[in-house]
DNA sequence: GACCGCATGTAACCGGTTACATGATTGC
DNA sequence: GCAATCATGTAACCGGTTACATGCGGTC
């Protein structure tokens, strides 16, 4: 269900398409929501059937850019208004953890000196963002509120890798070590 | 891919049933990994038909423990060392915290108070686990690093949270605004 | 003229959700 | 005796992924 609000909400800051969307979900958009081409232009096209976006025109090589109509604003703020947000999530990283103790110390921490690097560079890559942002325009100030939120996630995320690396050092290997 | 190995994982501790499994994915464990019942006992079926898992015995009211097996353990260590994370995820309360300009802003405050309500319920909740670990268990101190980055990302969204009603607080509401 | 990136799609499949069904045990 | 909770499942459906296919435009 969501996955339609998520392209509204892109498509109601500037006419973009299939391909632009695409490219938004797979580097900046990947820790809020995500989805392949495949699955992004039928999706398109249905939203367009049903009256929520408009066609502009075809750009070069076949592009075709979407623009939000009225009734799609009007469907987005509905559902922003009249429906609570799913919170339930899926985080590899996490559930892996929970299985640590399963492997030798080593193991462990070279997994999480991984994570710690690959959520290092998502926080360049999202502060970058937020510096390129336009203040002045509305939809900016939105951006920056969902920006800043992935911002401090990651540097949760960065912070407990670096603590999770120690602790792991402090852990005994003893006798009673599952590695063995 | 990973709901078998949320499985393995969780079983690995000790033998639990799906029962047990699904309580835990409702409460505990809905950030980090969720899955329905009816998802949840057709796949440990099929894990014990492949022998990563064994029922040991059955409780009452038809309950069904299982426990890990070798071939079972193997299994998750080779996922945890020769695999990499997949990072790709879905945040509703970011994606429609991007949308936010296009309501009034007491609609978008009223939104970000329930968010903040909603993550300092959960943040409590994940503490009292962390302070009922025995960490002499291995299994109970890779929990601790499971439970911490769950902690330190639902710190992270409190107080962004808290940051974003105040910004919302200083918005323009001007001739632009696009909600008239 | 060959190659790379842009750009859109279809079909088969798999993972996950919803709706529905059933029975056992405990507490009021 | 009744309701709530424990406990497990099946079937239909929908959302998301993988594999595959096609053509255009710019650059070396």
């Amino acid at each position: 269900m969501s996955l339609r609000m998520a392209l509204l909400t892109l498509i109601s800051v500037e006419p973009r398409s299939g391909y632009d969307i695409s490219r938004e979900f797979d580097d900046v958009l990947k820790f809020v929501w995500h989805a392949k081409p495949t699955q992004v232009y039928p999706e398109l096209k249905r939203l367009a059937a049903e009256g929520l976006l408009r066609q502009r025109g075809e750009g070069p090589r076949g592009r075709r850019p979407y623009q939000i109509t009225e009734e799609g604003l009007r469907t987005l703020r509905e559902w922003l208004t009249t429906t609570s947000a799913d919170h339930s999530q899926r985080n590899e990283t996490i559930l892996r953890s929970f299985a640590l103790w399963l492997l030798p110390p080593e193991d462990a921490q070279a997994f999480l000196r991984e994570e710690m690097e690959y959520h290092r560079v998502r926080l360049r890559g999202m502060r970058a963002l937020k510096k390129a942002l336009d203040l002045r325009r509305p939809a900016d100030r939105a951006a920056l509120l969902g920006l800043e939120a992935g911002i401090r996630r990651l540097e949760a995320m960065t912070s407990w890798a670096e603590w999770a690396i120690d602790t792991v050092a402090t852990w005994p290997h003893d006798a009673d070590d599952p590695t063995r």
